[in-house]
DNA sequence: TTGTATGCAAATAATTTGCACCAAA
DNA sequence: TTTGGTGCAAATTATTTGCATACAA
């Protein structure tokens, strides 16, 4: 099935990420530089959420092998945006990142406690999404859904945190 | 109906927002000065959705009378958050404030070309909201849920557009 | 070769904050 | 009189952009 609501064909999902992006690049006229690729890299070991400044953190630092300048990784990260590579959404103010390609659509559930994001997916709010899009006469190309509230973890951790107040 | 889905008492709607506003204050000490008072009456003279930036360029300017300093405009509106009489949120990477006070919960769709909000209330998404948030162990405090397309008028006037384009 | 990509630093944009002065309670 | 509030300007933060140079095609 394909990833993308708004795709037409399904996604050729026997390519990889770089293979899609070297597709990507070429009908373009882009190129395939050292950067970009070691970005890809570097961005589908990633398994969660992360922001820009997280991943130039991870990354080589100037002066060592495979650097790439903020500016850059900043550029690159909104090409894998425009590629379907990954999606982006704010959230308190900077952009989040995620991997799109070859993963389901999902939603999200945002812990306001420890910040972290969770996953879930819901073939009922897709369904309510295009009613009320169609009811208004919208033409939808995607939606987003955040639900915040405070995680089961953080839930344990304050009733242990009060507990341990008490004695 | 209570606005808020947090309260747990319902909400006093015989209160106007100044009036719930002076409530808030007391309650904590602070004080009721003549910027706030003047702002308060600006904001709910809008009715739609407002930037910190548009609001600003609404109200007087330095040397005017009741002007009040962007500064102040900042603070002032992140406390009316706070009192529960806005609410506001992420779009475009710039936040967006919305009458909360003794308006009715809903949720939106932004139309990516004119870049306009529209508003929606569904009974399902809250069930649903709460069922998802049930199964993964989280307590809801709150949820953001933005449908994105093209509204009607764009896409009468996009074919218009088209069909001027043909001749 | 030729134009795209990169690195660097400066520029933006939207807020936030430090601080001296002002004013509610 | 006391403590919170305001205006101003400077500081922040996250990101974008201008430009000279480097490099893929």
């Amino acid at each position: 099935m394909p990833t993308s609501s708004e795709s037409f064909e399904p996604l050729d999902v026997s390519l990889s990420p770089q293979e899609r992006f070297e597709e990507y690049l070429q009908t373009r006229g882009l190129r395939q530089t050292s950067q970009r690729k070691f970005l890809i890299e570097a961005v589908f070991q990633e398994h969660d959420h992360f922001d820009a400044d997280e991943l130039i953190d991870r990354l080589p630092r100037r002066g060592e092998k495979n650097y790439v300048s903020s500016a850059t990784v900043y550029r690159t990260l909104r090409e894998f945006v425009d590629a379907g590579l990954l999606k982006s959404f704010q959230l308190d103010g900077r952009t989040v990142y995620e991997l799109d390609y070859g993963y389901p659509q999902h939603d999200h559930l945002y812990c306001t406690r420890c910040r972290k994001l969770f996953e879930f997916q819901s073939e009922s709010l897709m369904q309510l999404r295009d009613e009320v899009a169609h009811e208004k006469g919208f033409r939808v190309s995607g939606h987003r859904m955040i639900i915040q509230g405070v995680c089961r973890d953080c839930t344990k951790n304050r009733r242990k945190k009060r507990k341990q107040d008490l004695v």
